[in-house]
DNA sequence: CATATTAAGGTAAACGTTATACCATTCATA
DNA sequence: TATGAATGGTATAACGTTTACCTTAATATG
């Protein structure tokens, strides 16, 4: 099958109205001086041919392209996703459109995503950067595109943020499980220490322990895993070891929170009434389980799309938006009860 | 902060170098008769000065955007977050990128997501269409774009697809069941019926109770729902209402399915010892339920997105690939069990 | 009535590539 | 010694828009 689509261009439409191609963009983008006779006439005109802009065209002499590229890890990731969706909703109201790139199998894929946004154009870009490429990325915006770095940060980099306070949600989670008694608290950490954020949930941690004069030999109460399922359960048994005593764990994510519970379970364990479990991020699966909806830290994940497109936009602009930082919250479901 | 985008041209690097554009370009592309020598030098300028070609202009004389645009339902479903992760990467390694639509709010929004992709003159479409709207995709069709249709498909309209045996799905449920030793199964089917896919696993279900010799009263064992959790919670009630005896329930979506259970938990029944029930889709969370993991139909979601970028490669290159109909699995989990 | 102003629209050059067509050389061949 | 092919390159015109700069005619100004 030949594809020939609409190639209805200006100049025929030019053609047919009898007037310049500068005419009918000015008729088609209602713009410059024309008779209201002629305005019509063109754009009756481009309606019965049935008209579809060429924004290539349009891109290559304004400059501008009105794509953002979004890139972020994790496509198949309910969290991310549901960012962008947000953004895209965004987006239309603007006429953006998303070029899409995934950050999350490899080096290469971070960059290689963002670079071929770079060649198409792209006005701008949201993503969710890899602390590990700080020359990468400062030599990118040395270039001056307007990117916008979300839910991750790199530290010394020209570029805004916005950001989930990781301290305090570390300290929300680790404060609701005080408040209900609790002294021996496990904690599943990430065995990574580039990820600054995922290490401030652990600071938020002892910064609630401090607060509440309890001093824990953090030894043995704090497991390091890689925080999927498999490491989270894993971890959730090794701390019972150690500390048969436990009463309490705080997984660094929902999805390592998961293969907590399921191991406290299978170790003969109750959840809530015999060890309570809070998560993190408040991932589409967490509310959505069965006999254990997750008590967890709620990233806002509904503003997180509007704001980061509402600061690109005004980087495009050419203004220069704050960085901005937003508040987590506890949601309190049904895996954390009273000690 | 002006965007001062690393503004490299082919000319830049021909004056350089002392040739022609052309020359340049022809390096660049690997293509044509140059020395060696020339074809080297040109290729270290390029690569001193960064250059980064215009995809724009490239597309605008090659009608060839190297862009597909993918327009699903629901980006936030992760069924459909793996379709897209999927065609992703097939992408990536074909150069091609992709532009993002979202089809779920509203009819103009599925409609809106394909003008604009024609508009930014995307090579392919893979689209899930709303089969309401057959004259929009007839008429979209007729420009000849090359277009897949992936998971459902619109009667009639000259587009090749891709799709998953719903009617076959429903069997393997079913049949599963009554291997089980169930007989009195109920059905929760979707309220609305312009889903000619979704029907089609009612009409395996039926299939598997005629096969097997058992004749149920379909108005009391089927129970029309949204296929949302409430909405499955809600079928489950009434269906275990009306029906005591029942053993069993086969959901026509994995989503439905966490609200029958949920409601047969609730009525004190227990899953799968008094009661079994069978999902749909193998969503995420239907393999990371805690103590519930669904027994579900799976759709051969790794294939799908693979598949789909071939198809319409295919039909780009002006091929005429084969519709083609995958067969979908059954994943015994830990809801159904031996009556 | 001469001149300035303005409304309405045209011309042609950009934007950054690639494609078509053509022009020089050089070298082997009859 | 013409002739033809191979080699290495260039000039120019697209692609579909927008825009800077003209032109023309009509109207306003004094």
């Amino acid at each position: 099958m030949q594809n020939t689509q609409n190639r209805i261009t200006i100049k025929d439409i030019a053609k047919r109205a009898n007037v310049s191609p500068r005419s009918v963009s000015l008729a088609l983008n209602n713009e410059g001086r024309l008779s209201s006779a002629t305005r019509e006439n063109i754009l009756k005109i481009a309606k019965e041919m049935d008209y579809q802009p060429n924004i290539l065209a349009r891109g290559l002499v304004n400059q501008k392209t009105y794509m953002i590229g979004v890139v972020l890890p994790y496509l198949t990731n309910s969290f991310f996703t549901n960012i962008i969706s947000d953004i895209e909703e965004r987006c239309l109201a603007d006429g953006y459109d998303i070029l899409l790139g995934n950050s999350s199998s490899t080096i290469k894929s971070e960059k290689g995503s963002i670079e071929r946004m770079v060649n198409r154009r792209v006005d701008g870009i949201i993503c969710c950067p890899d602390p590990r490429y700080f020359e990468f990325y400062n030599k990118l915006l040395g270039t001056g595109i307007p990117l916008i770095q979300i839910m991750t940060h790199i530290k010394g980099i020209d570029a805004k943020s916005l950001l989930v306070d990781d301290e305090e949600g570390g300290f929300l989670a680790t404060n609701h499980l005080l408040e209900l008694g609790h002294e021996k608290i496990g904690f599943v950490s990430f065995h990574e220490d580039y990820y600054e954020e995922i290490q401030l949930r652990g600071q938020g941690f002892r910064r609630a322990l401090v607060k509440n004069g309890i001093s824990l030999d953090l030894e043995r109460f704090e497991m390091p895993s890689d925080l999927t399922i498999k490491g989270g359960y894993d971890a959730a048994v090794k701390l019972l070891q150690k500390n048969p005593d436990i009463t309490a764990i705080f997984s660094s994510t929902d999805l390592a929170a998961l293969g907590v519970i399921e191991a406290c379970l299978d170790v003969g364990k109750r959840v809530p009434e015999d060890i309570s479990v809070v998560g993190y991020d408040d991932i589409d699966f967490a509310s959505l389980q069965i006999r254990y909806p997750l008590t967890t830290i709620a990233q806002p994940k509904d503003q997180i799309g509007a704001l980061a497109f509402e600061m690109l936009k005004s980087l495009i602009a050419g203004n220069q938006p704050e960085s901005i930082l937003l508040k987590p919250e506890l949601v309190v479901r049904k895996t954390t009860g009273q000690k």
